[in-house]
DNA sequence: GTAAGAAGTTATCGAATGATTACAAGTGCA
DNA sequence: TGCACTTGTAATCATTCGATAACTTCTTAC
């Protein structure tokens, strides 16, 4: 079955009629939208922006690949989308972390710094989100993606200064270990934790502390 | 002309007869070779592992695309080969940092950790190099590149704590501080540093202290 | 009910790219 | 000098991939 579609025939085995047809609806553009893009994270933090494919973006969205180009025109505009989206995301959550009024996780210290810290490793849930972001900071002579991925990492240290108050060297030290995260989640570094790597354990343990359980959970279905 | 050996008719082109024939003559493949790997490190480091493409280097280097996919099998063998240098110039670095018996640049301390990381803002000069690790680091789901990979960055981690005697610690924050500047290449912040942006000059100087003078240097030509 | 529009697909095209083959030209040694 | 070996190229092939076109099917407003 490669159609999105529930037929007829396909219904009559999935169950008796005159059942739950909002599985066999047509979903709205914007919803199918916001699948693809969500899908689109995934391949692109995986395989970075050349690395993946129209037709990889698809299958995992579940539609066809050229359903995918049209509604974005190209593969370069499905990219920014994505990068956009994510940056709002990082940008919305940390803004959450900060007028969030709900006490710390038990026996934390509770700085303006820190609660973003510990939004930045709840990212990690979704894999691709940070990736995505990472692999175009890659890609920084690229005359399209560059500049775009230079005003994201801008917008959100000014953010750090700025919104949260760091000093320079606070932000510069916040931002570096962002980026050692991102660098442990691209090298998939937990596939050697699961091994029992002690090397691999030692930086995981110490890289995200208190994190690893978020990031293991996420590396088991891929 | 698209060959690299200077033909009778180039010949007189360039100069009179009987002119320095050592631009005319061929190669060992040995030092082929290296020319090729040179190459193939900057063009991996700017657009990645997918993006680079075999003709890309060798354009680069100045020579046939078949003569590269030959001499190096395939375009994954040629990358592996590429990190597998990198690496190697990177430890090399770093050893001969620690042994350096050379008094510390005027004024600045002299403790292993310092050393060491002089000796990696030092390795900036050859984009490419740092930032072809970089990519690799980020193709962690790689079947045959993730494995590579993830031993690369386990085995400076291991230098950092058995050679120098970092603590967990010590190394992370290291480490974290080497990918941040590895982003700050990868992005391309010299440009905007370059257009007098008030956030990227914080940034860089932050990130890179006292390298300033280097990343500039180096994105100058590209 | 039916016509108009939205949602999605199949089929296919052209360009890019890694790889292969066959061949040409320089180099060195007897 | 000539002959084997090395160094290198031009031509070309098969895939892959992004993109386009044309068509089908569902939904919905009247």
């Amino acid at each position: 079955m490669s159609s999105v579609i529930i037929t007829a025939a396909d219904k009559t085995l999935e169950k008796a009629p005159d059942k739950v047809p909002e599985i066999a609806t047509r979903m709205r553009s914007q919803d199918r939208r916001e699948l693809i893009l969500g899908a689109a994270t995934a391949v692109f933090g995986e395989r970075g922006y050349f690395g993946a494919t129209t037709d990889a973006v698809a299958k995992v969205a579940g539609v066809s690949q050229p359903y995918v180009v049209r509604m974005f025109g190209t593969k370069e505009a499905l990219f920014l989308e994505v990068l956009e989206r994510a940056l709002d995301t990082l940008m919305k959550t940390f803004a959450r972390a900060l007028t969030d009024t709900s006490p710390p996780p038990a026996g934390l210290e509770d700085t303006p710094s820190l609660r973003i810290g510990r939004a930045y490793a709840d990212l990690l849930v979704d894999r691709g989100l940070l990736l995505s972001l990472m692999q175009s900071f890659m890609l920084g002579a690229d005359p399209v993606i560059g500049p775009v991925a230079r005003a994201g990492f801008i917008r959100v240290y000014t953010f750090l200064r700025e919104e949260v108050g760091m000093t320079p060297l606070e932000a510069d030290v916040f931002l570096a270990h962002g980026m050692m995260m991102n660098t442990m989640v691209g090298l998939r570094m937990a596939d050697l934790y699961a091994d029992g790597d002690p090397c691999a354990i030692d930086l995981l343990e110490t890289a995200l502390p208190g994190k690893l359980d978020v990031l293991l959970d996420s590396s088991k279905p891929a």
